[in-house]
DNA sequence: CACGCCCTTCACGAGTTCTCCACAATCGGC
DNA sequence: GCCGATTGTGGAGAACTCGTGAAGGGCGTG
């Protein structure tokens, strides 16, 4: 059974996630700030962390960051529709998914389910990539769709296997950036976007429709969830 | 019987060394410094070498850079625990192992036997590769391809060698700079370029076209896989 | 000590890729 | 459905990468 730990400061919403989850089949923790959550996340080793931005005291934003410090549990952040450069700061962090408020509990569980299970697949990280029709052998620097070999040039490559190591995960434009020319590396963002381009036109079936390599409006891309 | 190379200045160790091999049931020679040493592993082809680092005139660390450049004997390394450094440079520049001195003769023989076995393994292990057409036969340092014998250049040989192990694996300049030198030694690393070139010269039909030592824009080199 | 071999380095040209822009298409909120 | 914001797209020039011939120097050999 999988524990998840709840951090969330308004009572209700927090009796009622924990309800769900419940039913759905987790262990449940709770926290109502951020230090209870460090606290509980070290000494408890949950199996992954639900995280409200909006904590009093400690926010959820530094929070993420010390958690990322010294572990790598996957981390959901809940958001207010305002917050979105919150959103997106804390996905820079490191924080797996977002989820909007007001949300569905039911959006809520599938999420979770979602992230660990890639949490879970993505442990056995060797040489080769899955991820749905995509195969990347990263030595030899291949890629196949289904049987059929694609050529990527290096940056396409190094963009596609950064999104499909963690397949749903999203990622900002500036990680992406990072990812292929290291940290702070000035450059117009939006370059991401012909490259991602590029890869659509030799990887998706059709590349106006996008079924693998998906836009997330307003913040970034992601590889598909399986 | 197994022939070992000393390289010790000070005749007292020198001649405790000698002694022990001896009754070991090794053959011994002996150089009282670098130049000596260089001139005897080229002449007598010992089976390997026990080198002291603390050298007169020219330094150990020279010797074993030296040797390598030409040749795969094994090397065990003499040192005293204060030059750690020196240890590790000698190590990245290719010596099998090291002994601090002051060390028991009962050690040094162990190892020595230790190293042949392995070393002797290696020669057993993997003494021809092959890919596509050509053919490395590594104790012998020949290469033929088709039934045709080419000419190459030890540094050459090397680089084609470790592309030639894992065909289809993506190399990128540093690795092979590392593959033929080291680690950690600086250089131009479009050397490569000019190794690859003349490589290809020797064993494409046509070096314009590479067919077997193919380029990977962008990040390297790699032989041509299956 | 001169010679030859080999490795390194450089500079130029040819080819490939990346970046960036402008405009079109799409998205999300109202 | 309308509107502003965000993303898709084609193309052009900049930037980078690679092949190559040749120069220079180190090292071993005769």
């Amino acid at each position: 059974m999988k524990t998840v730990l709840v951090v969330e400061d308004e009572l209700k919403i927090a009796r009622l996630v924990r309800d769900y989850l419940h039913q759905a089949g987790f262990a449940v923790l709770e926290a109502a700030d951020g230090a209870a959550a460090l606290s509980l996340a070290r000494s408890e080793q949950p199996d992954m962390i639900v995280l409200d931005l909006g904590l009093p005291e400690v926010d959820g934003l530094d929070v993420t960051r010390r958690l990322r410090a010294t572990s790598s549990v996957p981390i959901i952040m809940l958001t207010a529709r305002s917050e979105e450069s919150d959103r997106i700061v804390g996905l820079e962090l490191g924080a797996d998914d977002y989820i909007v408020k007001p949300f569905s509990p039911k959006e809520l569980v599938a999420r979770i389910r979602a992230v660990l299970r890639r949490a879970d697949a993505t442990l056995g990280g060797g040489e080769v990539v899955r991820a749905g029709p995509i195969t990347i052998d990263i030595p030899k620097m291949r890629v196949t769709v289904g049987s059929e070999e694609v050529e990527l040039t290096a940056t396409e490559f190094q963009l596609l296997l950064t999104l499909a190591r963690h397949p749903g995960r999203i990622y900002t434009r500036a990680q992406l950036l990072d990812a292929l020319h290291g940290v702070s590396f000035e450059s117009y963002e939006r370059s991401v976007d012909a490259h991602v381009k590029n890869i659509r036109r030799k990887i998706e079936p059709n590349p106006r429709r996008p079924e693998l390599l998906l836009t997330v409006y307003g913040v970034g891309y992601k590889f598909a969830d399986a």
